[in-house]
DNA sequence: CTCTTTTTTTCGAGCCTCGAAAAAAAGAAT
DNA sequence: ATTCTTTTTTTCGAGGCTCGAAAAAAAGAG
C-alpha cells in the first residue's frame, strides 16, 4: 500500500503544481497561477516568493506587452533558465545527437554527427557518446548540470538504466546510465525514443495530444510511444510498448528481431524495401536503407503500380491489423506518424485505414486522425529536454532542494 | 492539470488509507494500521476514534486469541458490517444473479436463476433485473443500501452507466446505471464482468495478483480483466480490454462480431465447435453451446486425435499469438485462465504456450504461469462487491460521510 | 501488590492553506 | 496634479492537520 501523506507532502505536491503550472503556461502572473491550480492566492504568492528566493522562478520585469486593463498589473513568472541545466543524448541508428539544454527549455549548447553504430565494439560506442558529452559541458558557461537522459531505439529495463536491446547495434545489455554516471557523477536515464517523442508531442500541441493518444515512429524499425490518461505508457518490467512485434500474420514474414509475422517485418524500411524488390519473406533484412533509397522507392511507387506500391500496401494493411489489434484494447486515440516512413505516409493511409476498418477496433476508423511528422531527432530530443526537465521539476525543486550550485558542479565547467 | 490539494483533502486521503487497511488485513490493530500506513501513532488514533464514532469501524471484543505478550493488549479493527451495503448484479448469458453484500464483504442475501437473455425483449430483460433486486432488497433487513452494481460481458461506456454491447443479448445501448437508479434511487455502475474477475483475484490472492496480472475468460465468447502497475486498465472511450477481438489472423474465422480474424472467431466456445464439426470458418457462429458440450468436445479430444483436438490446437495458438502481442505492449505477466473454457486447459496450454515462443513477447515463455479458474460466476459477483465496497471506503467514507442511514433508505427496507 | 512491557490516548508545537483585509500599482476621472 | 477605481499581490490571523513526547491504560511477570 502506497504510504500515508504528510504535512511536508502537501507543500511539496503544491509547489510541484506551481511549477507545472509556470512551465506549461506562457509566463503566467500569481492570479492565472491561483486559477489554474485551484489553490488560494495566499497560497500562490507564499509558494511563489519562497521559490523565486530558491532561485527556480524569476519574475520577468521589461517591457513585454503593456497591459491595457486598468488596475495592478499583473507580474509575469518565468521559470528561471539557470535554475538547472540537462543534457540530453539521442542515439539512433549511425547517428548521435547531444544537447545541453537550460531550466527554461532552451538549448545551450548541441553537437551531432554520423558514426556507425552497428559495426562499432561496445566500449567505442560508450566512449563516442561521453565524448560528446565531454565536449559540450565544456560549452556550458558552468550551468548546473542536474540529470542526464538518453534516448535510443529498442528496449530498456523498468529501471531506465540499461538499454537491453537495440537494433542500432549488435551488443545488448548496455548500462548507459551507470557509465555515465560513472564519468560524470550527474544521476542518468535511459529512455526508449518512441517514449520521448510522444512527451515531445504533449509540448507541441497539447490540444491535440492531451489524454490519449499514439505515437508511432516508421523507420527501418517501427516504434510506439503510447500516452493514456495523460501518462506514458510503460511495460511493468521495461519500456514497453513494442508496437512493431505485434504479430500481423502467424509465421509470416521473417522479421529483423528472428521471428516471424511481426508489424515491423511488413512495415519496417527493411520490409519493404524486400517486399518491393520482391524477394522471399523469408530473406534476411538488410542492415541499413538510406533515406534517399527510401525516398527514392516511394517516388517509384507513386509513379507506376509495380512491386513498390503493393510493397507500401502491404506496409499499410500490417499498421492497420496492428492499430485495429491496439484500438481493441485502448480505443482509438490520436496518431502520430513519425520518422522517415511517413514521408510516404500518403502510400500507406488508404490501405491502413481499410485494414483498420475490418477490425473491432476500427468500428470509427474514419475519425481516426493522423498526423505526420518527418523529422523525428528534433522531436525525441525536445522529449528528452521536457521529460528530464518536468521530472527535475517534480522531484527536485518541489521538494525543496535551493536552485543554488553545489560547488564541485561549478567547477566541473 | 489536476487540482492542487487542500487541507481537507489530506484528511480524506489519510481515513481512506486507515479503512483500506481495516479491509486488507484482518483485524488490524492501531500499531499495525500505523506501521502499514507510515502514519504516526497520534494520527492513527484520531483518525480511528473518529471513524468509530462514525460507525464505520468497531473495535471487536469478545474471546479471540488471548495475547501471549506483555503488555496492554492490541485492540482489533473491524470494518462494522451494518455500516453499508451493496448490491450485485451478475448478468450473463442465460443467468441472472443477484446478492446484498455487507460493509466487511459478507454475503446477506442472494438469488440466482436461468432466463433466456439472448431472446428477452429489451424491457423485459430489465424487468427481471429490477423485479430480482426488488426481491432481494426485501429481504435485506433493513440494510444500508449505498450502491449497486451490474456486471455483463461485453462492453460499456467510459463512465460505466451503459451497456454498450454485449453477446449475451441482441439489445445494444441498455442504459441500466439510469433504468436501476430510477426505480431504487441508489447510484449504479455498470462493469464488464471480466475487470470485476481481474477486482475479485487480487483478494483472493493478493500474493499472485498484486500490480500486474491478466485474467481471461474463455467462454463462449472471449474475455479480458487487465491490472497494470495495480489499477484495474481500461479503455479510454470504453471498458475496453477487448483481448478477444484483436485480430489473429487478417481475414480469417468469421467472428460473432461480424469481422473476420479475431482471436475469439479460434478459441471462443462457438469456434471451437465449429471447427470440431469441421465446419467451414465462414460458418455463421452458433449462439449457445452447453457446459455439458464444450465438456463432452474436451473428453472427445483428450480419448482421440481428431478434429476436436485439432480444434483446441487452434484455440491455443490464437491465444498464445493474442497473448504474444499483449505481451509485447505490456511484458509478460501472470495470467488466470477463468469460465469454462479453462476447464479445457489442458488441451490448450501446450500450443498456446508453443504459440506464445514465437512472438517477441514470449521471450521468457516458460516462465509465464497460468492458474484455472473454470467458475467465473462468484469471482464476478466478489470482484462486484470489493469494487463497490473499496469505492464506499474511497469516496464516500473517507470524505467524512457518517454511517448512519438517511431515513428514507431506513423505510425502504 | 509492584514492576515491566506494550498499546493507545492526550497535548502542545509546528506547518499549511484559506479568507479577509490591507497594501501596491496602475489607469481614469476630475 | 490629485483623487477615484480597479486589479493584483501581500499580510495576518484562524482553523486544521500530523507529529513527537509524555501520559494513561491494560495486561503479564515477578
Amino acid at each position: 500500500m502506497s504510504v500515508g501523506i504528510r504535512h511536508d507532502d502537501l507543500r511539496k505536491r503544491n509547489r510541484a503544481m506551481v511549477i507545472t503550472a509556470v512551465r506549461r503556461a506562457f509566463q503566467p502572473s500569481r492570479t492565472e497561477i491561483a486559477r489554474a491550480t485551484g489553490l488560494s492566492h495566499s497560497t500562490i504568492s507564499a509558494i511563489s516568493s519562497d521559490l523565486i528566493e530558491e532561485g527556480i522562478l524569476a519574475e520577468t520585469k521589461g517591457g513585454e506587452a503593456v497591459s491595457l486593463k486598468r488596475g495592478r498589473p499583473q507580474v509575469a513568472l518565468a521559470l528561471k533558465p539557470e535554475a538547472a541545466a540537462v543534457v540530453t543524448i539521442v542515439l539512433a541508428l549511425n547517428f548521435l545527437s547531444v544537447a545541453v539544454v537550460d531550466y527554461a527549455g532552451q538549448t545551450v549548447t548541441s553537437e551531432q554527427r554520423k558514426l556507425s553504430t552497428l559495426t562499432l565494439p561496445e566500449e567505442e560506442l560508450i566512449g563516442e557518446c561521453l565524448a560528446m558529452v565531454r565536449r559540450r559541458l565544456g560549452e556550458a558557461g558552468g550551468r548546473r548540470i542536474m540529470r542526464m537522459v538518453l534516448a535510443v531505439q529498442g528496449t530498456t529495463d523498468a529501471g531506465r538504466r540499461t538499454m537491453l536491446w537495440s537494433p542500432i547495434t549488435p551488443h545488448s545489455g548496455i548500462a548507459f546510465a551507470d557509465r555515465l554516471e560513472g564519468a560524470f557523477n550527474i544521476p542518468v536515464t535511459v529512455e526508449n525514443d518512441c517514449n520521448m517523442i510522444a512527451e515531445a508531442l504533449k509540448w507541441r500541441d497539447p490540444e491535440r495530444y492531451r489524454n490519449d493518444f499514439i505515437a508511432i515512429l516508421l523507420s527501418h524499425g517501427i516504434g510506439m510511444g503510447l500516452v493514456l490518461k495523460g501518462e506514458l505508457f510503460t511495460g511493468t518490467q521495461s519500456s514497453g510498448g513494442e508496437f512493431g512485434h505485434m504479430i500481423h500474420r502467424p509465421d509470416g514474414a521473417l522479421c529483423r528481431c528472428g521471428r516471424r509475422g511481426c508489424v515491423e517485418a511488413y512495415a519496417g524500411n527493411y520490409a519493404i524495401w524486400r517486399a518491393a524488390r520482391q524477394s522471399s519473406e523469408d530473406e534476411e533484412p538488410v542492415a541499413d536503407i538510406s533515406d534517399a533509397d527510401m525516398k527514392a522507392l516511394a517516388a517509384t511507387a507513386r509513379a507506376k503500380d509495380g512491386p513498390e506500391r503493393e510493397a507500401f500496401r502491404r506496409a499499410g494493411e500490417a499498421i492497420g491489423f496492428g492499430l485495429g489489434s491496439l484500438f481493441a484494447l485502448i480505443d482509438p486515440a490520436p496518431v502520430a506518424m513519425v520518422g522517415i516512413g511517413a514521408a510516404a505516409f500518403d502510400l500507406i493511409e488508404p490501405h491502413l485505414r481499410e485494414a483498420i476498418a475490418r477490425t473491432a477496433g476500427g468500428q470509427h476508423s474514419g475519425a481516426i486522425s493522423f498526423a505526420v511528422e518527418p523529422d523525428e531527432v528534433p522531436l525525441i530530443r525536445e522529449g528528452c529536454a521536457m521529460a528530464t526537465l518536468t521530472f527535475i521539476d517534480q522531484e527536485v525543486f518541489a521538494a525543496g532542494a535551493p536552485a543554488e550550485a553545489p560547488l564541485q558542479n561549478r567547477e566541473l565547467a
